[in-house]
DNA sequence: TTATATACATAATTCACTTATGTATTAATT
DNA sequence: AATTAATACATAAGTGAATTATGTATATAA
């Protein structure tokens, strides 16, 4: 990513709608699909990651059920039916940023 | 604004494409202009709106003109050729910013 | 066998921002 | 006439979401 400080506060919304277009996912998986759909623009980082999901979790939006593969362990997060709420409202959010940018900027976001 | 979060890390781009768009601009006029742009949803806050022009001054961004206007102060900015660069740069990053985020969020931003 | 990838976690630090405060003039309201 | 709101600048203190650094551990590839 170019310009990493345009990522900031849209770490919580990256988040909610991946779980909410993947269902189950786990925090490694999440990153990966996230660095695959940016082409490489966008690289979470755990520091960042784990927190996040962790408070998400505490705020009752996420679910999580933790899994062994042999001896290594893996922790899914889904959705409550709050963070489904939230996620729409997280990426109508965006949009409307989005078209408010467009406007200061005078640019055509299309 | 609803999610000032987003808002974070696109200041120096507003400012920059901003006197890019308007020439010579104080920086109480830049705070109304965005206010209008934007249908009062961006309302630059002066904390954080001065320090930042002055850091695009002392980075050779921008050149400023003191104007007395009877007793009142009031300091006009305008881009230095370097300024006008960077304020290209910074567009199309937030251009290129937006179509990856569409690209993860999966949505259409026209 | 050594590095890389997978998989989690947290503590220390940074830095752009908000909030708060300050000064001062001009215009509008009560 | 007095008070509030708007104009116009500035900076210091505090916040909080991120980065950076560090730690643990297993599985796979070079």
């Amino acid at each position: 990513m170019h310009s990493p400080e345009l990522l900031k506060g849209t770490l919580q919304t990256i988040l909610l709608k991946m779980l909410k277009d993947h269902g189950k996912m786990y925090g490694y998986e999440i990153t990966q699909r996230v660095k695959e759909l940016s082409d490489g623009r966008i690289l979470l980082t755990e520091g960042a990651l784990y927190p996040s999901l962790h408070k998400l979790e505490a705020d009752g939006l996420l679910k999580t059920e933790t899994v062994m593969l042999g001896k290594r362990v893996r922790k899914y997060y889904t959705l409550t039916p709050e963070g489904k709420s939230l996620s729409k409202e997280r990426v109508s959010e965006f949009i409307e940023f989005i078209r408010t940018m467009g406007n200061v900027l005078q640019v055509e976001l299309n």
